[in-house]
This record gives structure tokens, sequence and C-alpha cells, in this order.
RNA sequence: AAUGCAGCCGGCCUUAUCGCUUCCCGUUUUACGGGGGGAGGAAAGUCCGGGCAACACAGGGCAGCGUACUUCCUAACGGGAAGGUGUCUUGCCGCGUAGCGCCUCGCGCGAGACGAAGCAGGGCAACAGAUAGUGCCACAGAAAACAAGUAGCCACGCCCCUGGUGUGGUCAUAGUGAAAAGGUGGUGUAAGAGACCACCGCCCCAAGGGUGACUGCGGGGGCACGGCAAACCUUACGCGUUGAAAGGUCAAAUAUGUCACGCUCCCGAAAGGGAUCCUGUAGCCCGCAGGAAUCUCAGCGUGACGGGUAGACUGAUGGAUCCUGGCCGUGAGGCCACGGACAGAUAAAUGAUGAGGCCUCCGCGCAAGCGGAGGGACAGAACCCGGCUUAUACGGCUGCAUUUUUU
RNA sequence: GGCUCCGUAGUACAAUGGAUAGUAUUUCAGAUUCCGAUUCUGACGAUGCAGGUUCGAUUCCUGCCGGGGCUA
């Protein structure tokens, strides 16, 4: 698989996961995006991904659609610096800016996010239990 | 040529890299390689109609909801086309007349303005019925719907006689009001009045024309019948309910159920009849059909073997389809032939980054052009179609009107 | 996706189609008090938007806009 293949497997679907992330998972924020993070059981293949915006936020689904696909590319093009976590994670990025932002500025408010993971799992495990 | 109104059409293009999705072929079933396809005119609002699906359904009446000029188009429609009628506006012709219009109280138009009618062009119309019935018409005003009789005017009588009062005539005059009971001009009269006359309007009958809405040659009537049905209502026509989260198939886990049939009382040997109550007929009644121990949940008996959540697949993309051409029709549209394959996602694909061109806006410039801004307007399929409504930068086309210029 | 209901002052509610849209509360000002609270007086403040029917619309009709509820 290419290292900028982004496969239906990768994104998250099962809603029991979801419940899961949202009810139990750790999170933090950024100046645009909350992220979600949870630890998945080992025999998981990959990292499973959510993308989420406010119907709140964005009235028109032109713009929602706009602002999770430029995130969807942000992190399609960056999740290299996932690629030596021993652990395999589910994660939800949810759009919490009011207007649209370009492209660039997104991108790297994913890789801020992606640094702070890698930072956060490569801890020592006291610190992280 | 410009502006305005009405209608119609298009609504960025080419290319590179990295990705997403679907179909086909190959390797080979891990995945990879090659090829084809991948948002809209509104995909939106969910306002109508239909397909499709499940459920319900003898039938009739009432209620409820919807529609409402006519004919046609259509699978159907509350949509569309053509026509009729009404109304607004512009222009023209004749007739009658001296003032007329406006929110600004000052302006505009004017001796043929303005008025009512006619003709022509364009726009608009939820456009059945007010002579089936009920109801409403505030304030103002004499009076608001079987007209009335306040003031005024006129005649006559009486009195305390520059005036008052009574009886009669009259609606021409009267601030008002959205609306005042045909209009304008004349004759006439004590004063007046369709009382009478001319023109116009209105009502009734009606030859002829038209599929029809409607039209109206001609004749009659002095004229009665205000408005509101997006007030109740009347008439005519139509409407079963629920929506793809419908419905169907497979099926871990968990639980042991699930479905069908039978079981009231009285009379009768039986067939059958009767009684009370309940259920269904997704509003009510009649009628029809079915049922019955008791109870809040039911239970018993007999028979059958699956039912079903998470999830997956299906429904689901070839259809009232699209392109081109021909024929028919005033038109909406219909028929025929040739050709094409043209989104199919499902926590939901159709994207991101560059390069070049095109367009719009801004600045500089006489101009050519130069620089900057604009993911170039509105906006993202969710079972599928036909409409309607709403949003829309910019560009193009057609018709009509006005103005200017040229011939 | 589908169905359904509702929009009136800052807030909670009224208003047969009829004159200047009413009540309570909030806010502001004044009075009362040594100062506050309470009370009294007064003021400000609204029909979601655009059309239509009507002489006249909060009310009737149509189209938009916004909000709530039900449905796996």
């Amino acid at each position: 698989m290419g290292s900028f293949a982004f496969h239906r497997s990768e994104r998250l679907k099962r809603q029991k996961l979801i419940q899961e992330l949202f009810n139990r998972g750790s999170y933090f924020y950024l100046p645009l995006v909350k992220v979600l993070y949870l630890t998945l059981p080992p025999e998981a293949a990959h990292h499973q991904v959510l993308f989420s915006v406010s119907k709140r936020s964005f009235k028109r689904a032109v713009d929602r659609n706009r602002v999770k696909r430029r995130m969807r590319e942000g992190y399609r093009l960056n999740k290299h610096h996932l690629n030596h976590l021993p652990q395999k994670l589910v994660i939800a990025y949810i759009y919490t800016g009011r207007t649209i932002v370009p492209s660039a500025e997104l991108h790297s408010q994913v890789v801020v996010s992606l640094g702070k993971l890698m930072a956060i799992y490569q801890r020592p495990k006291a610190t992280n239990a």
C-alpha cells in the first residue's frame, strides 16, 4: 500500500467503536479542532480515523464537505508520523472553527495533533496510566 | 446603439502529481496493474402529482381534506399550452365639455386636457355561485341595503309676520366615507326627479357563429339587482392509510419462544334460530364480517417449526431515459428511425496541490497593455421520475416599448 | 430521509378582521427612606420577512426565514 493512500478500512465506521471513543476516550484541544483518541485492541491492522463538522457551525452541506475533505487530506498526507507507534489508535477530529480556513493552516493543525499523539504514547507507562 | 419589461439558454477550460469510489479485463485471489464512468439547473425547500412497496378493504350515507373560466397536453398533477372574460398600462380615431390630477399645496397637463365608449400592442388575474340561505360592512355621515326622510329647497295654511310653525312634494344640494342606489348634457317643473329626450352604460329575450368558455345580428325594458365566499356556506369533481428508517433475504450473541385453530348463554335431537357484550371495517352512522369462562397481564387444549437484535446483502439505479434526424400539431406535446451507456455513495466517494489559458472586479494608462484580487455566482445526489417555488457572479439569444444617431 | 407544530416588548402570555396592539415582569427616571428592599407614579420597548384578498390584516391566503417535537 502506498504511503499516501487512504483506504476505506482506515475510516472509523462502527457505531459501537464510536460510542466507546466518545464515552471513554481521551481528548485535547487545538485552536481549530478537538481531537479524541483511544487505543485499539492489538489485533487491529490500521489506525481508524473519523472527521466531523457540526451542522451548527456551517449550515450548508457544501461548506461541511469542504472542511471534512481538507481535514482528511491533511491526515492522508501526514499520517506517516504515526508509523512507528506500536499501538493502533482510533482518532476523531471534530472541527470547532467558525470560519473556513485555507488548507495549509488546517494541514499544519493535523501535523501538530499527530506530533502530540506521538509524544503522549512515547512517554513512560507510569505517567500514561 | 443604450435603457427598461417579458421569456429562453449557457453557467470555466486544458494539463501534471498524490488520493477516493464503482464497473470490466488480467495477474492471481494478499493485493497489484491496465482501461471506462463519477454532482446540479436548481442536486435545495419538501409545496403538489405519479411509480414502487407493505397493510387495509362487501356496499351506502354524513363528515373531513383538496381543487374551481373553457378546451386540450399528460402516467398524473394544485403543472403546462392555446383560447375566453375581466383589469392595468401605452398609442390611435371620433363624441361631449371646461377645467383636471397628485402623498408633498406647490407643481404637472390643458383648450379639445379630462370623461365614458371603441380599436390595436403589451402586462397581470386563487377567474364557479352574492337571484339558495345566514352573517359582516368599525369611525364618520341624515342615511350603509325591503333605502331613509335630518338639514335644505318648493307649494299651501296658521301665528306674536326681515321670523316661527304645521301639512304636503322632492332627493336635484349637504361636511362624511372604501362604497351614497346609472353617468354627461338638455327639456321640463312651484321646486325637482329616467318624469321625458340624445349619446354612453345596464338588464331581459335572442337569429347566427364556436367542441366549449363565450360571442351577440336584431328586438324589448327607464333601469329593478351595493360589496365581501383568501366569512360561514352552496354546487360540481377528486381523495384508503403509511412511507425506502417501506419491504425482502442471510444471520453471530442472548432469551425460549413464535404462529394457526378450538373453547359464552338460551331454545332445539340435529340443522339452525335467538339474546347480551366485544372486536374489525384506522372519523361517525347504517349495514356487513368475526368472536366470547375470569382477569391489569390471560389460561387450557390440539397442530406446525422456527422467530429474531448487532451486522451484511437486497430494494438501488435501463428509466414516462439521453443525443441526432424526420413526420403530425397554432402550441404544450405525440409518433417513428438510427445511435449511445451516461453517478451509485451508505459515519456516506466525486478531493488536494501546482502550471497555462479564459472571464469578472479594482488601480495605473489616451490606447495597446501592466499590476493586484476572486478554491471565480448560487450551491453537494441519498429509492426513482414529472412539475412548482426559492437562490444565482457573469455571458449570450428572442420579442415589445422608449430615447438618441445615421440613411 | 419522512411526519408534525409554533413564531407578538428583554421574558411569560392576551387581543370577533375595526380606531393609539393589552397585562404581568424586566430596564430606566422620579417620589417615599438616613441608605437600601418593598410600595407608588411615569417612560422606553413588539406582531419573523415579502407579497396578496379586503375600505381596513396580529388575525384570512401564498411563498420564504427561523425554532421545537416525533420517528431507527
